[in-house]
DNA sequence: CCTAGTGTATTAAGCACTTAGTACAGCGAT
DNA sequence: ATCGCTGTACTAAGTGCTTAATACACTAGG
């Protein structure tokens, strides 16, 4: 996986992992993999995950067994909690981007409209003001 | 201003100073205040302003007068260019993580529609997974 | 019993970011 | 000439992030 420099990269993870966990990649009650082969996968240290887990963990995401391994909660509103809230949270950004920019509503719906489609691939220009 | 502890401030600043200009708060060829006053009122170090302005130089944003001050960039296509790749880096960076919670077109723009008005309130929540 | 695999904890090193403080060159106004 | 303001540069200290390398307690399987 490919990490940005510019946050640190257990946040990066918390994003991840919670992604999965919110479109059931990694699914309610399952027993996910070790933080060591995570690591493996992710190309990171294992601390570095472990950072990332202890803190969803105190949010109720995961439940560790300290010698069975890591498994998801089996709260299924929780997990769809998780998920409205990181749609709403992207949402909130978009929509305090556009108003710094001083864009009304419909150009900001119409923006997501035209570029929906253009975000299949994933060498999209990608150019920002911090270039 | 408040600062997000999860990024570097200068990154920050580079994109509120971004934000001025493309919406001409700082207007192209207008001066801006140095980097002592504007550390005073960011409440940050003038060290970490010189970094965010400096980027933004070589990004042909500004010009700087070695005695006499800053100025915004008198090319206002330039300007009109930051303020597009800014409404689409943020449009894209929606898209991306609706598209990640395997979200439909619709419920993306819906979601920004239903959240448009709610946002005026600076206490709003701002629940994130990572707590 | 013994081995392998869990989560967890600790230490040391390197790196980037941030800050305070200081300094210098150049220009304008007095 | 002097004072004040500019951008710019440098050092030192503190902090957080990341990594490597260990180490420990516990349990399931053989």
């Amino acid at each position: 996986m490919e990490f940005d420099t510019s946050s640190p990269i257990w946040l990066q993870l918390v994003t991840e992992f919670s992604r999965r966990v919110a479109t059931a990649e990694w699914a309610a009650g399952e027993r996910i993999p070790g933080v060591r082969e995570l690591a493996l996968q992710l190309g990171v240290n294992p601390n570095t995950v472990q950072r990332a887990l202890t803190e969803m963990e105190r949010d109720g995401l995961f439940r560790s067994e300290r010698t069975s391994g890591r498994f998801v909660t089996d709260d299924s509103s929780r997990v769809s909690r998780l998920r409205r809230e990181l749609a709403a949270g992207a949402a909130d950004d978009y929509i305090r981007i556009s108003r710094g920019l001083s864009m009304e509503l419909r150009d900001a719906t119409v923006l997501v409209d035209e570029r929906w489609n253009e975000n299949d691939n994933p060498n999209h220009d990608q150019a920002r003001a911090e270039g």
